[in-house]
This record gives C-alpha cells, structure tokens and sequence, in this order.
DNA sequence: GTGATGCAAAAGTCTGACTTTTTGAGTACG
DNA sequence: CGTACTCAAAAAGTCAGACTTTTGCATCAC
C-alpha cells in the first residue's frame, strides 16, 4: 500500500508506452505476431491457423481471432475458410501503416526499408516546404525558426540527443505546416527517420554544418513566403540525406 | 480477348474483391460502420458502446469486438475499459489506410480529399518517373510505351472510358519501376483519383492533347533512361492536373 | 478422363459467464 | 472546506463451448 510520491510525476516516454505490459492480451499476441510476419518468419504463402495459434500463445480463440483481423486489415495476411490464414505477398502489404513502418523498422530489413522512406522524404519534403512557405502561420514561422536555431546551438559538442530534437520538430512544422494532411501523418515517418539515423546509424561525429544552414536558410524563406526557394534548400537537404544514405548503406546494384 | 494481353489479364484490383457482397459479417458491419465515422456521421470525442452497436447492427458482440479492432488499428476510434469507444480527431486518422481512403473518398468530403491527394501525387510521381528512367526493365518501357500508344488511340471521340484504363495503367508501370515500394503502393490511390476524374467530376470533352503528348514523352524519356527529363515532364503533368482541379473545384482562400 | 457427390477441416458466428480496469460518487477525516 | 480514501458499478476484456457455413479434396459413378 505504499504511494510512490517520489519520481512520480514522470511523463511516460514513446517506448515506455509500447513497451508497457498493459496494453491487453491483444495488444501483447498482436506485437508478437506481427513483426514475424513483417521480418519474414512465416514467408509468403504460409498457412496459419487460428486455433494452432491460440494454443501457441496461450489466449483464447476470441482474442487470436481479433488479432488475424487486425493482421488482415494492415493486408498481411487474408483469412480463408477451410484453407487457414494464408501470409500475403509483400507487394500487397499496408506499407504506410505506423504499425507495419514500426515493425519492419525494427526488423532485418531495416536498412532497405529506411532507403524507401527516405526516397519518399526526398519527394514529398520539398513540395511540402513549398506549400510552407504559401500557407505558414505566423506561429508556425515562430516554431520553425526556433527549431532551426536550436538546431544551430546543439550542433557542435557532440549534443546528437538535443540536436535530434530540434530536427525531429523542425520538419514535423514544415509537414504541418503545408496544410496537406497527407503530408502532415508522414511527421512520424520522419521523426523514425532521424532517430534511426542518430541512433543505429552511428553519427560519430557532429551534423553536417552545411546541413544545418540548410535548415536555418528553409526557416528563413517559409518566412519571406519565398516557396521556390523554400523548395530548392529543402531539395539540397533531401540530396544530401540521400547521399548520407549512399555512404552507409549503398543502393543494390543498378540493374 | 482482344488488344494486350497485360491489360486485359490484370489482376483484379482492390475495388473489385472490396465491392463483393459475400464478404461476411464482419467486413458488412465494417463497411457500414466505418464510412459512417469517416464521413463525420459521429464527430470525434463521440463516445459508442460496443454492446448498442452490437444491438444496432444485429451482430453478436464479438463480431462487433472484431470490428471495432480493426476501427481501432486505422486509429479511427480508441477502446477505453469503463468509458466506451471512442471516436478519434482526424489528424489522427490513418489517413494513408486504402481502406480509409475509399471510405472518404465516398463520403462528402470527397473534393477536399482529392485535393490532398493529387497534391500528394504531384510530388510523388515526379520522382518516380525519374527513378523509372533510371530502374525500369525492358519489360515495363514495353508496357509503357504501349499504355501511351493506347492513350494517344482513345484519346478523341469521347472513349473516356477506354482512355482511363490505359491512363491508369500507364501511372501504375511508372511507380512500379520506381522500384521503390512506397511509390508502387501508391498505384491504388492514382488509380482512384483518375477513376475520380472521369466518372464524378464530369469530363465532358475529350482528354487535353498536351497532356497526352506528355505522357508519350514520359515514355520515351523513361525509354531513354533520361531520368531528368522524365521527371520533368511528369512535373508538367501533374501540374496540369493540379490546374484542372483549380478549376473544377477552387481551393480554399489563402491565408 | 470428366463430372457429380459427400466428407471433413477450418473459419465464422453466437451465447453466456466471468474478470479487470477505471471512473465517479459518496464518505470519513483533517 | 477540502483532501483523501473507499467502494460499487459500468464497460471493455477474456474465456469456453456449441453450432453454422463454406470449400478443398477425395472418392465414386459414368
């Protein structure tokens, strides 16, 4: 009966959250199956069932049944009668799911899955900055350029952790900011991104000092309500991105 | 069957298997619940009982508990003990779930969702156009360049119709031989929107000739492997449809 | 070989009982 | 007067079992 009045007010982190216990039997059987289907366990064309699978995690057939439906609204598998649950194709997977992102970024793949996302930054990011520039609040100016010089105060001295931050929110502003929902739900795409980048990735050293003018000059033309300008610097800082890419993990070969 | 054999012989596409009647209890009470939350019927912070539903719908609850799951892995609504479902504020919504795409797209606010995703694939096709002249096989230049023969065919005398399955196939092989996966699961949304264009928007002439060179162009281009000038032209296409869709519905006043 | 028939496997559905969490009202205590 | 504690009810969550429906496959007749 003991109240834990000290550290108690601590906000619950991203990971916290996921991590947590709580979340429901669903929840739990759900975050297990899913990433082996993701990371190829079971390979396309397997044949799963659901009783089998209620045995093997210990839950009842109610609950193993929510989690194929589930499975099957994200179009990994597809659930047949008399023949079981059958794994999809990967060309026919819910790819833009958070939940199918999340997986398969913590799965054996994640290096050819951070090229397709950071491909698709390359396009979206810099139509995005150009809609910024045309339909930015004057607060959103105010966060931008604020993001930007905490990116410029954090980037010498090895402060990656805060630097991360400042980055993160600079260009969850500038998908805001658009005014294009669709843009706007890729924030969390890229704030997997940059994390990844910072922390798998391994940055020994500090950001690219390039990159951060880069950051400072966007912030600057969103303001002016410059968008071909806002465009072309985001541009750079997709190139450059890409290339960073190149470097760690370089492409297959062309064909 | 008649003219080639690679548009005839397609696999059947997403609408298709959706729009069957067979598809179970499940994906009916899905189908009727899910528009309805999507179209604003219960607007956000609406509180429902799985249990009513259950009743509303002539369903027994775990029919009404699988459901809800699936409602609640596109985030359209959260499940709390004690308190009920709820509906979630847009900007939470998977807005990228095809599911949910349709959904909306059938639902009244239709134009505004069309806007954000031509917006969406204004930035995106251009990039792959590029990243096709660069990746695409001898195969997909082929289909290609028979897509826009087939367009160039049908396009005067008021084949609308026979039109947009060539225009849809030809959008298709490029964000296939894309190679990137996130763009090639962006074929259904094209799909969708140029289906859109047709039958609810009412074309009342015949396609715009410029635009039809300019796929032909993209054709050659990809052909060449000029990855600039492919990207380039697709530019100019989906500023074009960008244009048209300033005219048939103008775009709120900006700020 | 081809087509009809029937069996069984697996998903789909329904029901009722039980558990767990959470909220909010009531109550005691300072 | 307000703070903190208790408690009961509400709603989701879980489980078990029985039944229905679809459908792949093997068998059999022609």
């Amino acid at each position: 009966m003991q109240k834990s009045d000290f550290l108690s007010t601590r906000v619950p982190s991203y990971a916290d959250v996921m991590t947590a216990q709580a979340r429901g039997l669903h929840a739990r059987v759900l975050d297990s199956l899913g990433p082996a289907i993701t990371a190829g366990e079971y390979p396309p064309g397997s044949v799963l069932r659901t009783d089998e699978l209620a045995q093997r995690f210990e839950v009842s057939r109610s609950v193993m049944r929510e989690v194929v439906r589930v499975l099957e609204s994200m179009h990994l598998v597809a659930s047949r009668r008399r023949v079981g649950v059958t794994v999809r194709p990967t060309e026919e997977w819910n790819v833009y799911d958070p939940q199918v992102i999340r997986w398969r970024l913590a799965g054996a793949d994640r290096p050819r899955q951070l090229r397709s996302l950071t491909v698709l930054r390359s396009a979206i990011e810099p139509v995005a900055a150009g809609l910024a520039a045309r339909n930015a609040t004057a607060e959103q100016c105010a966060a931008l350029t604020e993001c930007a010089l905490g990116m410029v105060a954090t980037s010498r001295g090895r402060r990656l952790e805060e630097y991360l931050v400042h980055d993160v929110a600079f260009h969850r502003v500038v998908l805001d900011a658009s005014g294009n929902e669709m843009f706007a739900r890729l924030g969390d795409v890229v704030a997997e991104i940059l994390a990844g980048r910072t922390h798998h990735d391994v940055m020994f050293e500090d950001p690219d000092p390039a990159a951060v003018t880069l950051h400072v000059r966007v912030a600057e033309a969103v303001r002016e309500g410059d968008a071909d300008r806002a465009e072309a610097l985001t541009r750079e800082i997709a190139e450059g991105a890409l290339k960073e890419l190149d470097i760690l993990a370089p492409p297959p070969a062309t064909r």
